[in-house]
DNA sequence: GTCTATAAGCCGATAGAC
DNA sequence: GTCTATCGGCTTATAGAC
């Protein structure tokens, strides 16, 4: 058992405090008793609130999207090339459930905070992904358009928000979720993540504007 | 111009402002001051702030859900048996878009207001879901599973789920994302709609398992 | 139904001892 | 680095006049 400095401590007790009931509620008080330390201390190591929420979402992040971006350089500097397209939605996706297994990230409540801090519109985090991590981003929205050569830029790039956006969505909602079905949380995760991934794949691997040949669908039973 | 009443101006007021900076800062001074009246008629109309925000919610989800309703039975009291996909999604999606195109029903801001609510967990709102709504989530489900004949229950079930979440997480980021794009406003919303039928259409034409095909969508460019 | 005024309490941030 | 005590400001909710 490792001793946690006072730092750590605050980081870990804001993402407890904020996965079980939001940003509104959070207050500066609560977090220093969770952390069994005090108001001054917070402000001592973080300066302010927001400030500690900035680096205690950036904390995390950077983790996600590096394990993100290596997933995605072994990948392309593999033998298959242009890369499968499931093994592309893997690498973005899998990253996300791996630091949710993991205690020591964090667990379920990264993902739960994301999603939440997305809903809020946190300036700190749209400047983020739109700065520190549009590479990542970007490298995997050229690695999709490779993989899906029916599609068209725009049409990935829709499609990609989209399943970033059941990606979120899913985890954030997922212990609610988790508790109406009959499966272990681990199972319900494990579920999670191959339904994520055959959906992305499916919803990129169909041509654009299907409504074209309706009656193939329709009939295809 | 109709007058409002002020019960009307302070739902009206209450939704501008979470749809603006959502429900962390939301204080009901500035609702107040927004809706031209005071303090203690909010308390007089609603009781308290949670009430307040749970009549909002109702208010436009209510609508939200019937105009959901009215285009399933009028598919499902029509000539074509089962449905077709595409049709049973439309009728799901385009509720939720002519909601945010039409100011009189709270225009944009609605849909970002439920994500918001979505992400926060809102008891409330999860309740309303479960309860008021779940018949109509459970025939849309049945819908898209005897139009999906090649899919299990249990499938339908996750992308229906993850289709909700990349709705709600568009309409929630849209603001954002609608600014970065070269659209007027109302073109970027009609794109969004286009996108999002065709990429749920997708995502629910495809058999399950894509994987065990890998090779077949490697090849098929 | 609508208002003013105020109660009662929590907030983030900081000063200053140790 | 960590603490206690406190400041100034803002909050929701309510009492009572009109």
């Amino acid at each position: 058992m490792t001793v946690l400095s006072t730092k750590e401590r605050i980081l870990n007790s804001t993402e407890e405090l904020v996965a079980e009931s939001g940003f509104c509620d959070l207050t500066m008080r609560q977090i220093s008793t969770h952390a069994n330390t005090n108001l001054a201390a917070i402000n001592y190591h973080f300066g302010s609130k927001q400030s500690l929420i900035n680096h205690m979402l950036e904390r995390r992040l950077d983790t996600l999207f590096e394990m993100r971006l290596k997933r995605l350089d072994e990948l392309e500097n593999g033998s298959e090339q242009p890369c499968l397209l499931r093994q592309v939605l893997k690498a973005f996706i899998e990253p996300a459930l791996v630091i949710s297994n993991d205690e020591r990230m964090g667990g379920q409540r990264f993902m739960k905070i994301l999603a939440r801090a997305y809903a809020e519109r946190s300036d700190f985090l749209h400047e983020l992904l739109s700065s520190r991590y549009a590479n990542v981003i970007k490298r995997f929205a050229a690695a999709i358009e490779r993989a899906c050569p029916p599609l068209d830029e725009q049409t990935v790039f829709w499609r990609f928000h989209f399943i970033i956006g059941a990606l979120t969505y899913v985890m954030a909602d997922f212990g609610a979720a988790s508790k109406t079905s009959h499966m272990s949380e681990q199972e319900f995760f494990a579920t999670c993540n191959h339904q994520l991934v055959d959906f992305a794949e499916a919803a990129l691997s169909a041509p654009r504007r299907l409504s074209e040949c309706q009656a193939d669908t329709a009939s295809s039973a």
